[in-house]
DNA sequence: CCTTTGTATTTTGTATACATGACACAAGTA
DNA sequence: TACTTGTGTCATGTATACAAAATACAAAGG
């Protein structure tokens, strides 16, 4: 085995060559979510892969991972669509996203550092000047962010991979629900008493508050299915 | 439109053509809990793709599923890894569902019918029967439905899909861990104290045992990492 | 003898060609 | 005319061929 403590540290600056693959799951979630392919649709193959400029072996199998994600719904020899989400879906979504961000929370509080708490607390910081100049869109994304975070506090690999797989699944919906909202307000009040509970590693609290937080967002979101 | 209704009823007795994809899927995920591609090592695509009989366009297709269910590994241009869960996957996977499960437990007290229960009370009984004659593996078996039924009794659609993909995550390692247990005697009085709180429609009973069963599942399963 | 560098081989990634099944529409029949 | 059934077209599923990258190995140089 070679020696290399003495050699120079050259950090973080890979070159890493993602394959067309990962760059069509991306590219396609972004189109789903941003709704420029709409929830239902056909997803048209040859006109999809024409955009993008590559062809229908890396296409498909992105197809097949957006599927086990659930974003894409695969029906054998009739084509793909992009999955259109019931009002049950939605809150079926919601009721187990909002236990596992009460689990993440109470795990939080008794697993993170003063520091990992002190960002998430910056962070929350942002988000409030964005609020109070009402620029929904940098808070919108900021929120995501948010909650995503929090979800590393716990530290439980597998609970940030499921928050994450359920806040995508749920972009686009809470996205849209969150134009007529006059439960912004509301929401910023949630976010308050999560980083207080949060500072005072008050576990149960922080659950409770963001259980809550997500039944709102239900209660906000389910006028626009 | 055409009328149907004095037509004679013929059930369901669809002729399904299931995909090369869904069939390579499943066989490869069986391979893979079965233990007969071993954790960490690598997926010889030739070989398996010649076993199979198929070719590699629908088996990296379904090496893709497999890798969004996390199950296989797929580092590009270096090939495809079956993975190898460290203890910390374990624990954080066990976490997860030890919350997911409560939460079926108190929804299945509140949401499901008096058939339902039923119906799970005779395969608890089932269960019973081949723990008295020490049958080990139909038990194992029965044990692996009794939870997913469980968790279909939530009426939580999402829930049921996340439960299903932990268990499967978990399947491996859980049928180790099963062999030198002396829990065995352990688990069963959980299940009848399941089943108690559930004829009950005791949710949070329920849900106390149903975390507490997969907690003690970590206390089985963690030396055999 | 060890290290490094070039080269061959293997394996993976991507494109394309071919096969098969679904759907639409037209023609035939009651 | 309405329903059935046949046929053509198009989209999807699968196989294979080609390109590019990674690994293994061997030769050259220190």
């Amino acid at each position: 085995m070679t020696d290399t403590s003495d050699l120079p540290d050259f950090g973080g600056l890979q070159i890493r060559t993602r394959s067309l693959h990962d760059q069509v799951v991306d590219r396609v979630r972004d189109l789903i979510i941003e709704g420029v392919l709409e929830p239902g649709s056909r997803i048209d193959e040859a006109r999809l892969i024409e955009e993008l400029g590559v062809s229908r072996t890396p296409f498909r199998e992105a197809l097949r991972t957006l599927a086990a994600e659930g974003l894409v719904i695969v029906r054998p020899s009739r084509g793909s669509t992009v999955r259109k989400l019931t009002p049950e879906d939605v809150y079926s979504m919601l009721e187990v996203l909002g236990h596992l961000e009460r689990l993440a929370g109470e795990l939080a509080c008794a697993r993170a550092s003063d520091d990992a708490i002190e960002e998430l607390e910056a962070l929350h910081q942002r988000m409030m000047e964005f609020y109070a100049t009402r620029d929904r869109m940098p808070y919108y994304k900021l929120n995501q962010e948010f909650h995503s975070r929090l979800a590393a506090l716990s530290g439980n690999a597998t609970l940030v991979e499921m928050q994450a797989n359920l806040q995508a699944r749920l972009k686009r919906i809470r996205y849209i629900g969150n134009r007529k909202s006059d439960f912004w307000a509301g929401a910023v009040r949630d976010h308050e008493e999560m980083m207080s509970a949060l500072a005072h590693r008050n576990g149960p609290r922080l659950g409770e508050a963001m259980a809550a937080h997500l039944a709102r967002t239900w209660e906000r979101v389910k006028e626009s299915l």
